[in-house]
DNA sequence: GCAAAAGTGTTTTGTCTACACCCATGA
DNA sequence: TCATGGGTGTAGACAAAACACTTTTGC
């Protein structure tokens, strides 16, 4: 009876769409795939599926990330609605465009050559079917005007890190450089590093020493907005 | 051919909710109306409607916006997208939330009859259906963050409007107040105010000046991203 | 003449920026 | 011993915050 109400409405298709972020040290860059089905098969895409009738938004993305990646604990958040009626020549589709940030070291290699997946710097994209240059365009976007005000930068990093890769992640997504006292100073007034006894001994004689970040103090930053950079 | 890929996908349905932003002088409104169809029938909602399979995302709030108030130039933007299986209890409807800030004054009165349309300050919402409350909740966060960076507040305010209106609206959206020479400093430093000779006399026997903003700098602003309070 | 809101500057505080040298180590 | 990246502090500029009194005019 109720859903009769609804019955003579026009149903769509819904996709999900995810812009996977990793960082190599130097450069930031997004996971792409080729394109399985037509149309516009064999070219460089997102990773996406569609949403099922009995599955959230929100588990399709997590679905398709983890069917990528093997990962299922990353942060992901969602972006944008893409509703433009000729987006998918293929057929009217609507597309949820999610974001996520993943540590490299994580990743699954064997996974990625199922799907003939491949890591892209940001700055450097092939030609992508669809809108999906658009997406991570404002991906990029997002993931600047998010983490300014919120650590999320560290998950993109591996589990101990050293200051110079930290700066560098931040100057990768910001697309500038960092003074090094400065930038420093600033991440420490936060008080979420800790730092380890273990140095990082490959890019220096002298060596580095690694951090964690503090995962209590982490999610209390993540909760409220803060400054950040 | 192309379609035939993507034949044997579920649809599902699509709709589009508006959180409908005023403001009074006093207190910051939203505009919701009495829910025509089942399930909940009769209880307070956003204003909302189905997406058609001709018509983009963005059309669909642009038509929906303009249905309950008559408007057709007024801020919109894209908030979020809501997709929970269970969201609502009539069926599986994705709703893609929008919000937009209008001047109460342009407000066609006789469109608001017919809806069963009112205003609510939104810090006193009535129980809503679904899960607009928490819409709602996003959308004035959204503007909080929207309106730091950009001077959209002014789509909320009349034509013309006195320094203490405009004051008013930002202490409205942030739910604190502002000292008075800071605060007019700060939007004089930004040039986008252009001071009439024309003085308001209702609310004081010495009468203020009524402002207006300055279109292209305001749109040139708009683009950027600027410090805005 | 007084009540009520309008309008206007200065000082203090804190934050951001720019900037250069010594350290530890492995080769 | 020297080449390489690691690590640290200070001074000046600028922006934000705190703060109180005079003006106008209708009643």
């Amino acid at each position: 009876m109720a859903i009769s109400q609804y019955s003579d409405q026009q149903r769509l298709l819904l996709a999900v769409d995810c812009i996977i972020f990793g960082f190599t040290g130097k450069e930031l860059k997004a996971l792409l795939v080729k394109r399985q089905i037509e149309p516009e098969k064999g070219k460089w895409s997102l990773m996406g599926g569609f949403v099922s009738e009995k599955e959230s938004v929100d588990a399709a993305a997590t679905r398709v990330l983890d069917q990528l990646t093997g990962l299922t604990d990353i942060y992901m958040e969602q972006l944008f609605c893409f509703g433009d009626v000729k987006r998918d020549p293929g057929g009217r589709v609507v597309s949820i465009a999610f974001y996520a940030l993943i540590k490299l070291d994580d990743y699954d290699e064997k996974l990625m050559e199922e799907h003939n997946s491949q890591w892209f710097q940001v700055s450097k994209l092939p030609p992508l079917v669809f809108d999906h240059r658009q997406m991570i365009k404002m991906a990029k976007q997002r993931l600047k005007e998010k983490a300014a005000t919120h650590p999320i930068g560290f998950a993109l990093l591996p589990k101990k890190f050293t200051l110079q890769q930290l700066q560098g992640l931040y100057e990768a997504i910001y697309e500038k450089e960092f003074d090094k006292r400065n930038f420093i100073r600033k991440i420490r007034s936060l008080d979420i590093l800790e730092k380890l006894e273990e140095k990082e001994k490959e890019s220096s004689r002298k060596g580095a020493f690694y951090y964690v970040f503090d995962r209590a103090k982490y999610d209390q930053l993540d909760k409220e907005s803060i400054e950040f950079l």
